[in-house]
DNA sequence: AAGACACTTGACAGTTTCATCAACTGTCGT
DNA sequence: ACGACAGTTGATGAAACTGTCAAGTGTCTT
């Protein structure tokens, strides 16, 4: 009763009757598992901070101490922001002595990143006029 | 002084005397504008009911009463949503007589969530094992 | 075994985000 | 011009997020 009625609500609703029929095809939702799974990907990456630290690690691994010289923050600060993307499985860790390596979890979060650089870059959206 | 900090930053760390020599190397930073700009795409795209109505809107231009009869949620809670989709500038509307029709504001934007789902479809990410 | 370096973690405070509800605007039919 | 439908907006409170700092763990050197 509840899943059906997304082909059905619109029937009773005045918007649908005349205006958009084809609205009535099945189009089933997205499984909420992996929109809820993407969504904590983007959300991660939703952040200023957080993206620099990826941007850095797309370009090659590097630990701790060398992304705080690069970033101007605190280690703890760093810290963090690396394990909320390691809990989020972003990037993955290495150890080599007292040094632990932070590298992206694997090159489809490199493109992904890549991709949202590319379109962030460009200055006003080109496609998409101000207003 | 504070620019020029970034090359030279670890000379005065232990860490990187003698571990990694190549972090010298110039590497500038990201530009801030961008990776705000960036991120604030990413952060709009990182809660699963607006990647939810984003899919949908992947598909084709719906309304508002549509994308409410779909989802199951009440119209004011997804009006909430694409305003906030529309003030980082994902979505872009038309009105037609009572209807005002949402869609995505470019297709660089629609590969991004194509994208980004296609990420998230990876049951538990087959390149990164779980831990 | 002790000290130093490289991190990580836990906890608290300040901020941000989100859903909800009532009130408001805009458009159409009569 | 009135009522109904379609949608937006502002305010409010609860929940989630983030930075900061003190204290902890792990590894190497001597």
């Amino acid at each position: 009763m509840e899943t059906s009625r997304n082909e059905e609500a619109s029937d009773d609703r005045d918007c649908s009757d005349l205006e958009h029929l084809e609205a009535k095809s099945p189009m089933p939702l997205l499984d909420q598992e992996i929109c809820k799974r993407t969504a904590a990907i983007f959300r991660a990456m939703g952040d200023a901070s957080r993206l620099q630290l990826l941007a850095l690690l797309a370009k090659r691994e590097m630990c701790v101490t060398e992304l705080t010289g690069r970033l101007s923050d605190n280690l703890p600060a760093i810290s963090q922001r690396l394990k909320l993307l390691r809990a989020e499985r972003l990037v993955s860790t290495r150890r080599q002595g007292k040094h632990i390596y932070y590298s992206l979890a694997d090159n489809h979060i490199a493109s992904l990143i890549e991709n949202g650089l590319a379109h962030g870059s460009e200055t006003d959206c080109k496609v998409c006029p101000p207003t």
